[in-house]
DNA sequence: AGCACGCCGACT
DNA sequence: GTCGGCGTGCTC
């Protein structure tokens, strides 16, 4: 009797015995797909094992057997468990991640068999960290290990954050060493085309996004992961996985290569280059480092308009010189509309979002009021729906506002704000307004910018606060020809000494400094257990007991630290609360949730967890 | 995640 | 009486 071992994509651990019917023994194999009943349902299902013996009594058969050959090699089965593992979900929810959607849906699939493996060289299982001020000279690098891979008879994986790097990487590699890559999408229906292609070792460089990392490449020799420090390697949905984790442990079961590159790394690349566990190999500053000027603006004075508490007079003036000399300036600032909030003169209320009760931000184009969350849209009213008789006022400045007081201050100016209708033109106008929607785009250099509102960004209540900081003001540093302003009530922050000492060192060493004393990333873990459900006492009742459950457990090196609202608290009608849990060891914590989680069930209230938020 | 089983309120 | 609400537990 043969027995296989089957996981599903479900949100529960197995895996679950079948019996392997005599005339399929010989067909069977790990990694296949099978179509398997379970419970009352007919589901796709993915054998992990084969045994010779089960302990369990009422024994369902496999049903069908859909591949001649596994969709998931020994290598991929590994790396999905040890995702499973670590980010504290089922091991079939990571198998349904890392396949393309039509092998998930349950289309045959039947490869040819792949080349014979004409002798791989060997490697060399070495991670490098490219630390660059921009992108030129670390694709030079990358392009060179590519090259050096192929010529072994290896595999390359390259890792993009999003569409718009995807294509500027295409084309720096079909450029570079004139072989066209295979692209992967998980997303769409026809990308299995190019899965089998790669599985059939007839594409031996893969570029693609986040879930590239699974490609199915043979002789994998090399994974490259670009802009390291980009948040989207992050996925949002169970399971949380981040592909830069990923990547390193696919790159310890393949003894494969390892490039991270960033011109600002994660304090997590960082962390590994200052242990020794990640070559770090940096470049010079370009020869053209524009001045940064870092401005206290404690006591400075700001421009006579009233409100205006974004623009000093110090800016104001600079501005004012950039545009007479016929230069170009980028302000930034990360509020996108005219105000961020609507409040009645009268009785003081403030116009919420009804499904997630946020700040309804007013966008003077089409007059509406919207939800920076789930797009929920209304039109402004002329008076307060609450009392009936007050007027609107808004409040707190958006990239809408600033431009209408940049017409104001510079008449004579033209002004552009870049949002994700309208693209940069750099002809277009003098003084450009962005978001960071769309700072990743641009490839121009400005005379003059500067990032407003910085101290904003600073002092969110986000442990990465200073981290995404810099990751900005070094992406706005790249785009600068001549001179950054910041404006800061705390110009010796270690985040502006570093960009004005042009010493990045001096951000990382205080940041590390300061995660290592408050038991921060990447000095230990933390996991994020949420609790959702449209009934917000029941949410909250059941984020206190699981809190109260998790806290009594006095685990070494695990310690349930809070319990709160999560942002935002309230999301298309769901209640948010979070519980959040440090350890030193991910797989540990992981394993202590699942277990714990196991139990904690309750009707109406849905708990994922996120270990390593971001 | 689904889906059945089970135990209490208002309906033909 | 029983239709159906959802709370609980299981899936090889």
């Amino acid at each position: 009797m043969l027995y296989a071992k089957v996981v599903v994509g479900l949100p529960i651990d197995g895996p679950f015995d079948y019996l392997v019917p005599q005339s399929w023994v010989q067909k069977i194999n790990i990694g296949v797909r099978v179509w398997v009943n379970f419970g009352n349902r007919r589901i796709l299902g993915y054998v992990v094992g084969l045994a010779k013996k089960t302990a369990i009594k009422k024994i369902k058969p496999v049903l069908d057997i859909l591949d001649a050959r596994a969709v998931l090699d020994r290598n991929l089965l590994l790396l999905t468990k040890e995702l499973a593992d670590y980010y504290c979900c089922s091991w079939g929810e990571v198998i349904e991640t890392a396949l393309p959607e039509a092998l998930r849906k349950g289309k045959r699939f039947s490869p040819e068999i792949g080349p014979s493996q004409d002798n791989p060289g060997q490697n060399s299982l070495e991670a490098l960290l490219i630390q660059d001020p921009d992108a030129k000279a670390r694709w030079d690098v990358y392009l060179a290990k590519i090259k050096e891979t192929i010529a072994k008879n290896m595999s390359v994986i390259c890792l993009s954050a999003d569409t718009r790097a995807l294509l500027k990487a295409q084309e720096r590699i079909s450029a570079g060493l004139g072989i066209a890559p295979a692209i992967l999408y998980r997303k769409r229906a026809e990308g299995l085309e190019e899965w089998t292609k790669i599985k059939e070792g007839k594409a031996r460089i893969v570029l693609g996004m986040r879930s590239a990392v699974f490609a199915p490449s043979n002789n994998l020799g090399l994974v490259i992961v670009d802009e390291e420090q980009d948040g989207s390697y992050k996925q949002d949905q169970v399971p949380h996985y981040h592909a830069r984790e990923a990547a390193f442990m696919r790159m310890r079961l393949e003894k494969a290569n390892l490039i991270l590159g960033s011109s600002a790394p994660s304090l997590e690349a960082m962390y590994l280059a200052k242990k020794s566990k990640i070559k770090l190999q940096t470049f010079p500053l370009r020869a053209d480092f524009p001045k940064v000027e870092v401005i206290d603006i404690k006591n400075v004075p700001f421009s006579q308009r009233k409100g205006n508490v974004l623009i000093s007079r110090y800016l104001e003036d600079a501005l004012s010189l950039t545009l007479a000399s016929r230069g170009k300036a980028l302000l930034f600032l990360n509020r996108k509309g005219f105000a961020t909030s609507a409040s009645c003169n009268s009785c003081a209320k403030v116009l919420k979002c009804p499904r997630c009760n946020v700040n309804l931000v007013y966008h003077f184009s089409g007059n509406q009021l919207s939800c920076h969350y789930c797009n929920f849209k209304m039109d402004a009213p002329k008076i307060c729906p609450e009392c009936n008789s007050g007027y609107i006022r808004y409040t707190g400045t958006g990239t809408e506002k600033i431009e209408s007081e940049l017409s104001r201050i510079f008449p004579q100016a033209r002004i552009s704000r870049i949002d994700n209708h309208n693209k940069l033109n750099i002809l277009d106008a003098d003084i450009f307004v962005a978001t960071q929607a769309i700072i990743k785009e641009i490839d121009a250099r400005f005379d003059l910018v500067s990032m407003l509102s910085v101290d904003n960004s600073l002092n969110r209540i986000d442990f990465r606060a200073a981290e995404k900081t810099f990751d900005i003001l070094s992406n706005l540093v790249r785009l600068t020809a001549k001179k950054l302003i910041i404006q800061t009530r705390n110009p010796k922050h270690h985040v502006f000494l570093a960009l004005a000492n042009k010493e990045s060192g001096i951000f990382y060493d205080e940041e590390l400094k300061q995660r290592r004393q408050l038991g921060f990333p990447p000095y230990q873990h933390l996991a994020r257990v949420k609790v959702r459900g449209i009934n917000e006492a029941k949410v909250i009742q059941v984020s206190n007991a699981l809190f109260q459950r998790l806290a009594q457990d006095t685990h070494k090196n695990i310690k349930t630290i809070s319990v709160n609202p999560a942002q935002p608290a309230k999301l298309r009608g769901n209640f948010y609360w979070q519980v959040l849990v440090r350890a030193k060891d991910a797989k540990n914590l992981s394993r202590f949730l699942k277990n714990r989680l196991k139990k904690f069930s309750h009707s109406g209230i849905i708990v994922t967890v996120d270990v390593d938020p971001i």
